[in-house]
Formats: C-alpha cells, structure tokens, sequence
DNA sequence: CTGTTGGCC
DNA sequence: GGCCAACAG
C-alpha cells in the first residue's frame, strides 16, 4: 500500500491544518498542475543507468519507459477543462528525441501490420489547448501495442468518460500502465512486434482520481473521493464497456509492484484504493 | 504529408 | 460530429 515514514504523515496532517486554518480563496480556476502531484508509483529516474524505468518528465505528462521493452511502464497526467481546446489532433507520430544517446528509437512505422494500434497512454484529446501539447502526445515514448477494440472502443468510452467529468468541472488524476507480456490484436496473438524491439502488453490498467476544481495537492484526496480503477485484457474479443472491467487500487497494486497514490495520507490510501469504484461510466 | 476510409458512441 | 485509428497515393 505505502511505505510513508509517519513524520511524512504528521508533515502532510499540519500543513492541511495550515492551509485549512488560513483564509481560502475561493475555489480555483481550473488549471494545468503538477503530473506527479499524487506520486512516482516506480520511483522512476532520469538516469540512463535506470533502463527499465527512466522517468521522462514533459510539460504534458510524465512517465516511466522500459527501453527493452519500447514501452512505457506508466504515463501519469493531471486533466482539467484548462487542458481543452480547440487544437486539432495532430497525427505527427515520432520518435522521443529525450531518450538517452544510443538507446533503441521507436518510430512511426514500428507497429505498421501488427495488427495492434499506436494505443496513446495520455490521449490525443485530453491534449487540445495548444498545438504543441496535442502534438506532445504523438511520441512514441506515449504508445503501446493496444488491440484495436480495446483502444478504440473500451479505452476510447473511458478517456471519453473523463473528459466529461473534466468539463462539468472536475479536475483529474490519472495513471495509465500495462504489464505482462503477449496480447491479441487483429491479426492474432504476438508477444512482440518489430522484430522483439516491442512488447506487446498483456493488461492495461488506469486509475482516476476525481477532485473538484482546486490546486495540485494531494491532501485533498479524502476516503471520500471518487477513485476509478480499470484492468482490462489486452485482447480484441474484450467487452466494450469499460465498467465491467473495474477493480481495487489494490488489486492494480498487487499486479504492478506499484506504490500508486503514494503522496496521499496513508489512512486515506487504505480507503480508497481497497474500493472498487461503482459510480456512473458514461 | 495529405487525403480518404472505417468503426463506434 | 467527435474520437480512435489504418492505409493509399
């Protein structure tokens, strides 16, 4: 669940207590926060010595890659209405010049004929204020081999979802991930593609964490707050609807390795990430 | 790189 | 229409 040393605990307690006991501005546009505000569930590093989990830290998202994999462990980003525009999608998928000297480079046509899509972690639409921020979501560094239907349907009604409760004036949290190896695309099953440059993903997993509209800050998750945990098959015979597909933090947890909302109040992780979310899915 | 096509809500 | 794409030229 955590491994939060306790004086973390009572340093989070007292700032609460003083952010709670000042005059609190009314609350806060929405706006473009911190991707890590809620933790590293890798404890990922910019250190070319950390192959398999180098944190790639952008404007627009952050996230772990695995270089002997070509695939991201996690992308984590922060959604609100200020991340939505009217940018067009922008379709420039490339290479990631941030990747250290030397390692292999994903491209544009490494998935061509795999019969799995360029499935983006941070979707294009949640990436529309600007050119440059949709376009940051075309790097490959963002990709996974995703069977059509579950990126296109399944995943695609999900990032819907949280687009909608962006706009009716939430702010999110999410982290999307995969592990395990070997999926089924449109052409059948494959543990690799581009000549085992690629790992195509077993699973693909997402936590959402919904907040009203506020600042960065990850006190304000209470046991309260709306967590969405998803675990689907990286299979095209999966279901569309997303909400069958749900399960715990904890679960997610048990599965990765991952310390997820590691910057939440231990007591609070406790309550929420041993809860299946139940709420609406659309 | 542009244009076109296709599936799904 | 919007979003997810692949593919042709």
């Amino acid at each position: 669940m955590n491994r939060f040393p306790s004086y973390c605990t009572r340093l989070l307690f007292a700032l609460a207590l003083a952010a709670c006991s000042r005059e609190d501005p009314a609350p806060t546009t929405p706006a473009q926060d911190g991707h890590l505000a809620l933790g590293n569930p890798s404890g990922a590093v910019t250190d070319a010595a950390s192959p398999t989990n180098y944190l790639l830290l952008k404007p627009q998202y952050a996230l772990s890659y695995h270089r002997d994999k070509g695939i991201p462990n996690w992308v984590s980003w922060h959604l609100s209405s200020a991340w939505l525009g009217a940018s067009a999608r922008q379709d420039d998928f490339r290479a990631d010049p941030d990747l250290p000297a030397g390692w292999y480079q994903v491209s544009a046509s490494s998935y061509s004929g795999s019969g799995f899509d360029r499935g983006h972690n941070c979707p294009s639409a949640d990436r529309t204020a600007s050119v440059a921020d949709n376009s940051a979501t075309f790097l490959m560094t963002n990709m996974i081999p995703q069977a059509p239907r579950n990126n296109q349907q399944t995943w695609g009604d999900l990032e819907e979802y949280c687009r909608t409760l962006a706009r009716a004036g939430n702010e999110l949290y999410i982290i999307q991930g995969q592990y395990g190896t070997g999926g089924v695309g449109s052409s059948g099953a494959r543990t690799t593609i581009d000549n085992g440059r690629v790992t195509v993903p077993k699973r693909v997993w997402k936590v959402v964490v919904v907040l009203p509209v506020g600042t960065a800050d990850a006190t304000r998750v209470t046991a309260s707050t709306r967590v969405i945990a998803v675990d689907t098959p990286n299979d095209n015979g999966l279901d569309p609807a997303w909400g069958g597909y749900r399960t715990s933090v904890d679960a997610i947890e048990a599965a990765t390795g991952y310390d997820l909302l590691s910057a939440v109040a231990p007591a609070v992780q406790q309550a929420v990430e041993a809860r299946v979310d139940n709420g609406p899915t659309q």
